[in-house]
DNA sequence: ACAGGTATAAACACGC
DNA sequence: CGCGTGTTTATACCTG
């Protein structure tokens, strides 16, 4: 069933919670992909080789003033080379992932160790070199610890800290024009944290980025010290290594199909895609920005994020949220988010939830009205009702965006909750809560899209295609707040909630259009809804939701959900200005 | 041009 | 009185 490019939940948990590889077995592993590096590393000699000719010919033909038709000539010589280059090691990439996966299948611990010499640098698909980084860098930074890994010493000679270099190589195609080609040859000795202490990956904002760790480290000297001693080259280590490789790779399967997907819609849109990613376009597709997005921020010092080059190396150690890029903000900022981006744009559950967690650490404003937001804050809660505050706390909790500018949102939230009658008080003894009466609210929906049963078929299938990556994915975005394994081991049932709750709406305006407006409610008269009851002792009949609708209401239960992470309101007042 | 939905701002009432 | 909550009005924008 599966791809060998996908991986299932099932497997994921399979990897989480038996295969614990022993660092040897892991080490295995690379080592299969010795036989694969030899090739490329010998495609790289040969590169390399031309670029000392090429060098010597441009220099020469500087001397002898020849034309510049030559150089060009020789420049795109270089450019098919690097080309050539990337392609081998994308291709290497794939073969390493389908190669690691057998491991984790079936594992021959019993290989002998062939020699890790200097032939991998370089040509190590990044996040494999990152994460042998991470495991190695520890036992470098301090002497290694009493066990003895042979292959500790050599990883870790030529793997630059935050491998900017690599990213700009790849980046930056111009790198090679001064002849001075960095892919990392063995000469080139590592620049490690000692260089560029502060661009550890794994160190960030005093706090250990460790997936799942966050211990505070005062200083890096302290980090190291806890890095080698909590994270040690050590079976749980390496499994969690294994994880993360994973989600990279998810992430970048991800990334790889929705641009391609972008692309089909441009191209399907007659949209000149000269320059498809850049499409400052008011095509608004929140899809893209997301994702663009989240990427520049989940690897901020990989500045030169092209997210044209398919095998761009997503940094697999994402930043603190702290890394809010402003501008991308402001761009994005102006642009109304409109209710029939939602319907127009097959946005995929998978974008939901990635901008479910984008959204959380971005400032980015949320493609939802507020209408939306108010009535997806309190379907989430257990009691599906929530007093005011505990709106407000859902709002500052799932958005970055509400993390400001109080006065003003929550103006709109109250002005909305009086506004609408889909919003109904409820007193208690307590105080009031506010309910959704869900008939009222599908009767607001638009009827856009009845003519379009293709587009809703599509977003709720899309659903199902992107629910392995619910788990993958939150792992590795809110490594910053939880812990990776508990994440990823149980899922996240608020990246559910918001896919159900878009699959909601469009099944309520499925249902709209099926029951047009005549009130199919039984349990209810419509004058109720009508005139706002101001006290109501019982909650909204949920029965009343019939089809789908009662499925995704259930569905909305979300046992985790986490009142006591309240923001204040405090952030309110400027802590990023 | 118009209606409907929405965002934003603001005034006001009310209770604690 | 200040504050939180809730209601209401006004205005502007966008979309169909």
């Amino acid at each position: 069933m599966m791809t060998p490019q996908v991986i299932t939940p099932q497997q994921m948990q399979q990897i989480l919670q038996q295969q614990v590889l022993s660092p040897q077995q892991l080490q295995v592993l690379l080592q299969q992909q010795q036989a694969l590096m030899l090739q490329q590393q010998q495609l790289q000699e040969f590169y390399k080789k031309q670029q000392e000719q090429l060098q010597l010919q441009l220099l020469q033909q500087q001397h002898a003033g020849k034309q510049p038709k030559e150089q060009q000539q020789v420049a795109t010589q270089q450019l098919a080379f690097q080309q050539q280059l990337l392609q081998m090691q994308q291709l290497q990439q794939q073969h390493l992932l389908s190669l690691q996966r057998q491991g984790l299948l079936t594992i021959q611990p019993g290989q002998p160790a062939l020699p890790l010499q200097p032939l991998a640098q370089g040509m190590i698909p990044t996040e494999l070199q990152q994460l042998w980084k991470e495991v190695t860098s520890a036992h470098t930074a301090e002497e290694t610890t009493g066990n003895n890994h042979s292959s500790l010493d050599l990883t870790t000679t030529c793997v630059s800290s935050s491998a900017p270099s690599k990213t700009s190589l790849i980046m930056n195609p111009h790198a090679s024009t001064n002849g001075q080609l960095s892919v990392h040859t063995p000469k080139r000795e590592s620049l490690s944290h000692e260089e560029h202490p502060h661009s550890h990956p794994l160190y960030g904002h005093g706090v250990c980025k460790w997936p799942g760790c966050e211990a505070v480290c005062e200083d890096f000297q302290s980090f190291l010290k806890h890095l080698n001693s909590e994270h040690a080259l050590d079976d749980r280590s390496t499994a969690q290594c294994r994880v993360q490789m994973q989600v990279v790779q998810q992430l970048e399967l991800q990334l790889a199909k929705d641009k391609e997907r972008l692309q089909a819609m441009m191209t399907h849109l007659h949209v000149k895609s000269t320059e498809p990613k850049a499409a400052p376009q008011p095509l608004n597709l929140v899809s893209s920005v997301t994702l663009s997005k989240s990427a520049s921020e989940a690897s901020p010092q990989s500045l030169p994020h092209t997210p044209t080059t398919p095998t761009a190396p997503l940094t697999p150690v994402t930043q603190g949220p702290s890394v809010i890029t402003t501008t991308n903000m402001h761009t994005v900022g102006p642009i109304r988010r409109r209710y029939s981006d939602k319907y127009n744009v097959p946005i995929s559950s998978a974008d939901i939830a990635q901008n479910q967690e984008f959204y959380k650490n971005a400032e980015v404003r949320p493609p939802f009205t507020y209408a939306s937001l108010i009535r997806q804050a309190i379907l989430e809660s257990p009691e599906k009702q929530l007093t005011l505050n505990e709106i407000y706390n859902w709002f500052t909790r799932m958005f970055a965006y509400f993390r400001r500018n109080a006065a003003t949102w929550k103006n709109a939230v109250r002005h909305n909750l009086s506004l609408h009658k889909c919003f109904v008080r409820v007193e208690n003894v307590k105080g009031a809560v506010w309910t959704v009466d869900e008939v009222e609210f599908q009767k607001r929906r638009p009827q856009k899209i009845s003519g379009n049963p293709s587009l809703i078929k599509n977003m709720q299938s899309s659903h199902a295609y992107c629910t392995p990556l619910n788990a993958a994915l939150q792992a590795s975005m809110a490594e910053n707040s939880i812990p990776l394994y508990t994440t990823a081991s149980m899922g996240n049932p608020t990246l559910g909630n918001l896919a159900s709750a878009i699959r909601e709406e469009l099944n309520g305006a499925m249902e709209h259009t099926n029951s047009n407006e005549s009130d199919s409610s039984p349990g209810r008269s419509p004058m109720q809804a009508v005139h706002p009851v101001h006290v109501k002792e019982e909650p909204l009949d949920p029965e009343e939701a019939e089809g789908p609708l009662s499925l995704v209401t259930t569905a909305n239960h979300s046992p985790d959900f986490d009142h006591d992470r309240d923001y204040e309101d405090e952030p309110v007042n400027e802590d990023m200005e």
